[in-house]
DNA sequence: TAGACCTGATGAAACGTTACACCACGCACG
DNA sequence: CGTGCGTGGTGTAACGTTTCATCAGGTCTA
């Protein structure tokens, strides 16, 4: 590997000389600039990332910090993720807690010893570790705010108001929640979004919430059992929606001839499953992206960044609710 | 951040002595050694990544290079990756190249700046760039064999005879193959097993080809359309099965009523799709866990590792295959 | 013409490790 | 008693960068 050093003997200058117009600093007389460069290239040059770390503190690579990839909201944004931090010219260092905290923590401590640049976190923990606090570096948080953090995702609120809206167009008055942990802030915006947007049309039949694995819980299954009157089942995302369908369909419960469902999310299996998915679409990519431009912006300390990113969400309207009619 | 200087004015020795004994050198008293050790967990010592890398060559980094995370394979094979790497103290670095094959070779770039110590890739790109070739770091294939490399993958020929004795257990003698591409010896060996199991009982009534991301080419379709006397279609991937169900049910045709159908791989969507997919699962984890077991013995040097480590795959018998009876 | 001030360039220290070469001491052996 | 050796320990160079302080020489200004 071609080092400053080869290309200061290559030009005859010295490598002081060469780091500053590889640095694009202003000393240096036109002729040497051009030499260095064309040098510089023709040894194939690339830094040495590990001496630039030790001189400067900074690694060029960022972390990114998951509950589980296997759920498939996540790896269309780690998709995003390393694109854009690629064209950034950051890497991307990937954990994967697989929902447990000791292995997120267990990631932390790793990518506090490699000395990453930043991180970008899907939170499961409540906090990240003492340690990485004190080194300071910038952290952005996707999909689940946290106070005192920067953080990017989507309008939950509007996505549970399009939800709400497009039930009652479909004429759907009596309805079950299926919602998602409601400890969470992503999961209860969704259903406040949906409950919130016409108290007096809509009621709410009866209300179960249940993990964003979609697991279904003994509450959940006997609520799905009895539905009470209730003609629409708004569920807190896709995993529990399509988890629900098969149970539903399983016990001869016909969707959505007998009772219609709803979701959230949009992942790719919504439009496999049948009935296709009535869902609320993010804009992962978007999301994933922002998260880097942000992180790259902290990073460069140009701007104060915005502690807060929403993204709009679209209605993604399928087959998995029934057309009652106009009130 | 304590570094060794630190530990070394703490104990009151040199920071030769704090190195030997933080790696396991012998030439070290018994007392100070226990002094050492024990000032530096006190101060939560931790090294210095670059600094390391840069006296060792070493970064305890491996990159992970995929296709397209959203392909349902992948993720869980990047979760195990990731999971076994971290329990070696590995961190991963990932790329994913969306398929495209200069995304491939600008993230070997980004990894050879990085200077990982490893290289897991399931292959798009004909070749590793020739600036990596020099670095002679290792490199375990995955999932898709190239001469000349470490490879682990699922035994393909295994699973096409799988399908076979399947398909005739179930009464199917002519069957229509909607392969993947053949240019990719992974799809090549499923068709294979398939054919050159039961060549006398088992006809092949048509046969196309696709890609492995299950878009359905004009051909393809044309094939579905008619799909002369095929009882059965073994698809090369559970993708391409799921895609080839839809255009069926659009279209009016039942499965399995109508035509059966089989995939490979099991990814998660097998199970939520209806009809659910018989398919051939792989182990996923294992592979993923396996390769990164490879590279850690490769790179300690401890012994020449295998040059092809094949996994058993099983039959998944779930609902899209008809039952015809006994030849 | 002396001083001030630019421009272009360089020497050398520093970042935190590792590992080679060396040293001091005590003991055993011929 | 001299030599050799094993044990425990240290000094220091080196990895490749960045950056600070410095400098030579030229130009402008008072």
């Amino acid at each position: 590997m071609a080092t400053v050093k080869d290309i200061a003997a290559a030009v005859g200058v010295s490598i002081a000389t060469v780091s500053n117009v590889l640095n694009g600093r202003p000393n240096v007389g036109r002729a040497n600039r051009q030499r260095v460069l064309q040098v510089a290239k023709k040894l194939g040059y690339s830094p040495n990332r590990a001496a630039q770390a030790m001189r400067t503190g900074l690694t060029r690579a960022i972390g990114l910090v998951l509950p589980d990839l296997t759920n498939p909201f996540f790896p269309e944004l780690a998709q995003a993720v390393e694109n854009t931090a690629r064209s950034y010219g950051l890497l991307v260092c990937l954990i994967d807690s697989q929902g447990r905290v000791d292995g997120e923590s267990d990631g932390f401590a790793l990518l506090l010893q490699h000395a990453v640049d930043g991180i970008i976190w899907c939170p499961l923990g409540p906090r990240l570790p003492a340690k990485l606090k004190k080194l300071a570096r910038p952290v952005v948080l996707i999909d689940r705010p946290k106070p005192g953090y920067a953080v990017v995702h989507s309008d939950y609120v509007m996505g549970g108001r399009l939800l709400a809206e497009y039930a009652l167009r479909m004429g759907h008055t009596r309805v079950g929640l299926l919602s998602g942990p409601q400890n969470l802030e992503s999961a209860r915006q969704r259903r406040d979004g949906f409950v919130a947007a016409y108290p007096r049309d809509i009621k709410i039949a009866w209300e179960v919430s249940v993990g964003f694995d979609g697991l279904l819980t003994q509450e959940a299954v006997d609520a799905l059992a009895v539905r009470r009157n209730a003609t629409l089942i708004v569920a807190g995302n896709d995993l529990i929606a399509i988890n629900a369908i098969r149970w539903l369909s399983e016990h001869g419960v016909r969707v959505p001839e007998d009772v219609s469902i709803t979701g959230f999310d949009n992942i790719r299996w919504a439009e496999v499953v049948t009935p296709r998915l009535t869902t609320i679409a993010q804009p992962v990519g978007a999301i994933g992206a922002k998260a880097v431009e942000l992180m790259q912006e902290i990073m460069s300390g140009e701007k104060i960044p915005a502690r807060r990113t929403v993204f709009d969400v679209t209605l993604i309207e399928r087959d998995s609710v029934k057309y009652l009619g106009r009130r």
